[in-house]
DNA sequence: TTGTAAGCGTTATCAA
DNA sequence: TTGATAACGCTTACAA
């Protein structure tokens, strides 16, 4: 099967080739008999355009790069992930885009596969997922004038098109919620402090109690979002028996489900003597029992916001992107 | 910032583009001080090959396409996609492809875009997961010779390179492992039956009974692999009271955590009054309580090693795939 | 060991 | 409304 190219559709149709490229283009300066003899010869021949040559000259690709800087294997344990790979695929479908995914081993990684993506003029613009900061790759970026959305927080800089949710608020108002329900002391369990997101929800934590509780704050650090490290961590909490709480905020659903596990294996009932939280709303924790309260982020909504927002900035010379602080929602299920 | 292009650094290097070609393809009959000038202008001029000319000359992308397809929604709420992409993804990066992804609402869609990735040059070859039967697509493959590999099996055809587990067999296996576990009327609940692993599953299934038990195979299909659609079917089973059942080997997890609760829902207890048992084991599924007993898939593994034979097929002119079987494991946990 | 020149399949510019 | 012709940035014979 040779390739048909644009010079054999115009032999064959006796036209330049000139011609058949307006008419794949439509041209409206092109007469209608023309257009139906060539589009004819297209069938005929069986034309198909080559995206790479057009690329070369109109110099886009219309592929968006997507880089995720975990490794692989933690990247897909979490259903964030995919979901913000479902919203991101749904609108690049939609609005004629290709996809080009990346997944680093680290961040050092992101950063080279990042650049690399850009320099050899693969994708038209990239979407971020680094949830820490990784400050350095943001200002090549900006000096490049290279067209990003970042999905989180930029921690450094003020103005960077981003998508993402109010976590700082976010977990104040579950924390105002718990307190309202009658909770005094509510510990908090979050991932590695390097998470931007960890660090605002903490924030959010502190925030809330200073304001409206008299308790100290009591942040556990668990050093993966692992069901089995939070389940280590909360247990060893427990029989340590150095301070009481009497519901536990989880930062991520996952470890929410160890904390629960833990301190049902202790002895403790949920929620009775203990209330547990967590963070996603992951479709399999409303399955569990008792089924657990959670923060739902809008995660595949992030993903289209996120893609929405680059074509858009990729097409509209006057659009220089945004940021976009999407709701959450409180679920409330069993475990409080 | 202006593209640096191969001709700009011949210009400051003094030498000709075809030199700074040979040394980008580090070829042996170049000089090293040549080598070593070149390479150092590149830096300076902070030179980056650009992919796509480079495709327009070699005729390669090196980049391979995944097409799903189902409804976004659909694909990413089963681990098992996310799962498939981690593997493809680790393999391309490392063997310095790029991964190109599409996923289609339907399967005329899945048809229609894979061809157009195909025959627009976007990518060397694909790889399908189209678990329902698309036999005019896979024809179409095979007349273009257009490399693909297929995760899943192919009904129709032989010789289809492939990746899959043995269903007929890992289902057969369960099942007799539950008839020596003493369980005598084992229920089979499948997802829709026009997916080739529900035929499979069911065909393993039916033929357990048939050799080892003297019981009927009892089979219940439900819409979609969902929690509630499961949960429903089950309970309006159980409520009919048509038919007993002290076991069910269910199709998905997902299904089989419906039919778990379900179960429970009626007032039975698992696995006292009726075992439940799934396929995949998705990572949640073990945190459940009572945890799930289920056959694991090697689902990361499949996409490595769809991903490394279609590298293969790709570069290796006489390699033109193999029909890869994985072997499955059971898990047996509580609901046995 | 290096340079010249053709060509990959398009689109875009300028004439006609 | 159409056709030449020149790019786009690279690789690769073929020469030197």
């Amino acid at each position: 099967m040779k390739n048909v190219t644009i010079k054999d559709v115009a032999k064959a149709a006796g036209v330049s080739p000139s011609t058949v490229s307006r008419v794949i283009s439509d041209s409206h300066r092109i007469s209608k008999e023309t257009k139906r003899l060539v589009r004819k010869t297209m069938k005929e021949l069986g034309y198909h355009h080559n995206a790479i040559a057009r690329s070369l000259v109109t110099q886009r690709t219309d592929t968006i790069g997507l880089v995720m800087a975990r490794p692989t294997r933690e990247a897909f344990a979490n259903p964030f992930f995919s979901g913000i790979i479902q919203g991101i695929a749904a609108v690049t479908q939609k609005k004629h885009y290709s996809l080009l995914l990346s997944s680093t081993a680290d961040y050092r990684e992101e950063q080279e596969e990042t650049i690399k993506l850009i320099r050899n003029r693969r994708v038209d613009g990239v979407i971020l997922m680094s949830s820490r900061s990784n400050d350095e790759l943001i200002n090549q970026l900006v000096q490049y004038r290279f067209p990003f959305v970042l999905i989180g927080r930029c921690a450094e800089q003020e103005g960077i098109p981003t998508v993402n949710n109010d976590n700082i608020k976010d977990t104040y108002n579950i924390v105002k919620f718990l307190l309202e329900r009658g909770y005094k002391k509510i510990a908090a369990l979050s991932g590695p402090e390097e998470y931007i997101f960890c660090q605002d929800r903490a924030q959010g934590y502190r925030k809330a109690l200073d304001e409206l509780a008299d308790t100290e704050p009591l942040i556990m650090f668990i050093d993966d979002f692992k069901f089995e490290e939070a389940y280590q961590g909360v247990l060893n909490y427990l029989k340590s028996g150095q301070m009481r709480f009497d519901a536990i905020l989880a930062f991520d659903d996952m470890i929410a489900l160890g904390a629960l596990r833990a301190i049902q294996d202790y002895g403790f009932s949920v929620p009775e003597d203990i209330a547990v939280v967590g963070f996603n709303d992951d479709p399999m924790v409303s399955y569990i029992k008792p089924a657990l309260t959670t923060i739902r982020l809008p995660i595949i909504k992030m993903g289209e916001e996120a893609a929405k927002m680059l074509i858009k900035i990729l097409n509209d010379e006057n659009y220089k992107g945004e940021e976009i602080i999407l709701p959450t929602e409180m679920i409330i299920r069993e475990t409080v």
